[in-house]
DNA sequence: ATGAAAGCGCTAACAT
DNA sequence: ATGTTAGCGCTTTCAT
């Protein structure tokens, strides 16, 4: 291996000055930096990152803690979230927690607090004590924090809440449909949605919205709500569950689906009971992942912008980093602050569109 | 942050006996062990990785390039390769190398040399030398290696390659497909196909195996090859070059898909002419992403076994790893390994199965 | 403008 | 059975 001290052999200055030089400090003479720059070169001197971290505290790399790397979702995450981390020379490490409370503070543990300056998280099990525990001062950026606004003690970056479900909901209206059932989400009333703060009660906050300003238009008929099909968000358990409520004589003519996941589940379950999409039911989910636009028929959904979710959610990562690396250890600091990331909706089959 | 040396003071010895002790060495004396075990409990200590791979040249984590983290079969090898490292205690840091030679080649330079203490690789445009040189002597696993058998120069492990496709398409026969197309490989003949290595080919080869050994038994219509259809491994690709085909009169009762993204786009593809599968076209295609099944109808697929492979290529690089660690730097050590990982052919609606 | 020197936290000879 | 010591390669005062 390669170390400073061969490259200022070579160059005949001392390691400080390679120090300095390869990093351009402007303390250095340019023809000297120039000398070390060749010197380096010349004998493929890389730095020795793990050296460099044990003496300046940080590493460079950024923990993804998600539930599951295997679904379109998260890959989706990964990949723009290592690409944007790329983009500013960081890395990403990503693990997958398995929904479970012990998976969680594992990570933390094995993970982030070893080799991680911060940590983008989805948390589900752990709270903010918890996490304020497990994190031990590195900072952390939650993916659709569930806390109330008001409680929050993290950052974090917001997908598709009532805003899309809104207008998810109003194209399922605006293409006829009269009886809007809800695929993936527990019952519950909009005075519920409105005071929790999860994913599920902020995209049903959008779905009642629609719903409330489409009856107060002049339209001849008017939109209801046909009912919760609760179930998780896979397309397995969207399947069953839609083929339980087919059997069962629900009757609905539009599924408003938590997931692109759970939309394809659902027209899946939906053929197995003989049902059209879209001439029987019209189905749209959210998220935007990319087999969406491939099924049979193809899928209406409310994609979120994940190059703009990976941004918000750096931007907030490092700003922290910064702000710990330039010692305000025990200052109060920025308040904890949300974003959310863009999102398009996207008009197709499923809806009655074209594919 | 406390540190060994916290540790050491607390339990009244030194830093050498809480490193000992912190590792289990059997020349610490039980009692001494459990008073540092005790202090280090109490002050929540952690090891600090960083000072350790400085000290040791080890890092603990493997790198993962693939051409392409968003992709439903490289997700499902990244979640495989996650879990069965943090089963080994390693950790894994995946890139994408976007299919250029510019961007594999910065993945080394910038991440695995760095981070890594190997990496696990699906190369492209990466000659066996060109990894060498860039390597700089730490193990690299290749995912299907495209290099002849007797020329390799690193471990690998196969996908799917022949064995599987002859299943494949011993199933489109049984199931009476008679003129069998083939999507998403160029045209290639049963001698090019077993002297090429790629993974067309060797699936080819088993393409070939099947028809070859179909019609030497005794039913009574023997099947095809009814063409090649070219196209990159996408469902977007796949769906316009079957719409092309079907347009431009090609005749094919059966699909061969070398991916499922592309037995997906191909079926979205027929659906779009008017077509039919299973029923005017048979479908399968080969990796077992998860969507397969509960696409409109359900995908047959040669499905690798994500943790069998996972296994293998973990197998693969921590021997090198651990022998490299054991002082066998210029040792020729052991000659290059080829492993295979293990599949499952399973039947669904598009070959006329159950959903 | 550059160099000397002191560590960051840990491990592994080597000494006791 | 445990302690002492010498670094791993780098950055960063502090001298010069």
């Amino acid at each position: 291996m390669v170390t400073i001290r061969d490259v200022a052999q070579e160059a005949g200055v001392s390691p400080a000055t390679v120090s300095y030089a390869l990093r351009g400090d402007p303390r250095i003479r340019p023809e000297t930096a120039e000398q070390v720059l060749k010197a380096a070169r010349k004998l493929h001197y890389t730095v020795n990152l793990t050296a460099k971290n044990l003496r300046t505290g940080r590493t460079g790399i950024i923990g993804l803690a998600l539930y599951e790397l295997n679904l379109p979702y998260t890959a989706s995450l990964v990949s723009a979230i290592t690409n944007e981390a790329d983009r500013r020379g960081l890395q990403v490490l990503a693990q997958q927690t398995g929904y479970t409370r012990e998976g969680e503070s594992a990570v933390f543990r094995n993970v982030t607090n070893q080799f991680c300056d911060g940590t983008i998280f989805a948390a589900s099990h752990l709270s903010n004590d918890d996490l304020l525990t497990l994190s031990q001062g590195k900072p952390i950026v939650l993916l659709d924090d569930r806390t109330p606004p008001s409680e929050r003690a993290f950052d974090t970056v917001l997908s598709v809440g009532a805003e899309g479900v809104r207008e998810a909901t109003e194209l399922l209206m605006r293409q006829g449909a009269r009886r809007i059932a809800v695929l993936g989400a527990d019952r519950m009333s909009p005075e519920q949605a409105r005071g929790l703060h999860t994913v599920t009660a902020r995209r049903l906050t959008g779905f009642f919205e629609a719903l409330a300003s489409g009856s107060s238009s002049p339209t001849d008929e008017t939109a209801e709500a046909a009912g919760f099909l609760p179930c998780t968000w896979s397309s397995e358990a969207a399947r069953t569950t839609i083929i339980d409520a087919v059997r069962g004589g629900a009757r609905f003519d539009a599924l408003l689906c938590m997931t692109d996941l759970v939309s394809m589940g659902a027209v899946r379950g939906l053929t197995d009971c003989g049902l059209s999409v879209p001439d029987d039911v019209k189905v749209i989910g959210v998220d935007g992942i990319h087999e969406t636009a491939y099924t049979v028929p193809s899928l209406s959904t409310v994609a979120v912008d994940f190059q703009d979710l990976a941004r918000k959610a750096l931007d907030l990562i490092t700003s922290r980093i910064d702000a710990i690396a330039s010692g305000e250890a025990d200052d109060p600091g920025l308040p904890p602050r949300t974003l959310t990331a863009d999102f398009t909706v996207i008009e197709r089959e499923s809806t009655g569109g074209q594919g």
